[in-house]
DNA sequence: AGAAAGCTTGCACGGCATGCAACTATTGAC
DNA sequence: GTCAATAGTTGCATGCCGTGCAAGCTTTCT
């Protein structure tokens, strides 16, 4: 990786870093753009090359869309032929990955803070979400072989999502103990899930 | 209702449709708020004691909690004992229900081709969905008897509020015909999550 | 009729976000 | 190492968004 590149990162994360330190300490209304530049070493004009709101600046970096190898293999059939297990294979693989968890624990801690501090943020999270619903519905619809008009594959992914989301909610509660079980907490709302609205119950 | 309230929501609705309008003639960036106010005959100013951003005047006067009399009688575990029974109850008591679906038919297709002409639109909207998402969630917590740290009715809410909008969805492409039936599709689209999620099948 | 309460309006102001053109730094070829 | 090509940074000008305030107008209530 070259020395233009390296730069780059670095000042995108300065700015990153920077935002999100300064919104904590005083609250996004309290802090401009041009702070935060400053606070990065660049002008402001430089800010809005790298993110095209403040708000962007403080939503991180996550991958919106699965893993590609990942989604072909569910796509296809695979790997089990099971779709809960498959389905979580898919999630674990890119979104939510062991090491994706364990590497950004720190990234997930700040933008929980971040979002109870700025409600203002969470409806560019929630898009964010949107966004990997789509990819996840696309994948669905694949593998099922429904028709594009069949709106089924998207009522899936939405609630996919919904557990992901919870998962990603229970881990954070679960903050101190291990993570290795991200699998076993899926598999336990969709569970759940399926018993809430499967049998006539209540 | 008095003189002042009827100029007011006149007024409201006349920006609302100003803006509506004037976004699918051409395209939210070229239309200014000024603009707005100017053909609903109120100044800017005025436009911003009614709402607090463009993009608010052209979500519409959707109600985002559902009916308190219906909540109540949910949360209390009724009417019927039936946890999917009683949802749809609730969800057609107020978010969908049949003669909300009706009367206000002309605007959720206005919405809709709003959504689809400026995707600037979708994080606000989904925002919306959250807070239904929210009071559903506590109703469910309410009625579950869950303790408050207890993350399950979060996540049955939001395969609810899933399944709500995928309904929505469905009977946006059933224009023409009966929308008598929410309760049909609505518990046709629980059926579905449910043997999705429930058994170990594909 | 007249006071009280509520809305509208103009004005001033600060911040967000973009286009453009000049400048500076990295890269790659020779 | 030199030099041209490429990519990134910066300042400037601009337009729009959104808010606080104070003055004026309209409805309401007595």
């Amino acid at each position: 990786m070259g020395l233009r590149e390296r730069k780059k990162q670095a000042t995108r994360r300065a700015l990153q870093e920077a935002a999100a330190r300064l919104t904590l300490e005083r609250g996004l209304e309290h802090v401009t753009v041009e702070e935060i530049a400053a606070e990065a070493d660049v002008s402001t004009r430089t800010f809005f090359n790298y993110f095209a709101t403040k708000e962007e600046a403080l939503l991180g970096d996550v991958p919106s869309a699965p893993d590609e190898e990942a989604r072909r293999i569910f796509a296809e059939g695979g790997p089990t032929g099971g779709f809960v297990d498959d389905l979580i294979t898919l999630l674990t693989a890119s979104l939510i990955s062991a090491e994706g968890l364990a590497a950004h624990r720190e990234a997930m801690r700040l933008r929980k803070q971040l979002m109870e501090r700025e409600p203002q943020l969470l409806p560019g999270m929630l898009a964010r979400f949107h966004n990997m619903e789509q990819e996840l519905s696309r994948a669905v619809a694949e593998r099922t072989g429904a028709s594009p008009e069949d709106a089924r594959p998207q009522l899936v992914a939405a609630t996919a999502m919904a557990v992901t989301r919870h998962t990603v909610k229970c881990l954070h509660f679960a903050e101190g103990e291990g993570v290795a079980d991200v699998r076993a907490v899926l598999r336990d709302a969709f569970r759940h899930v399926g018993d809430a609205y499967s049998p006539p119950n209540d």
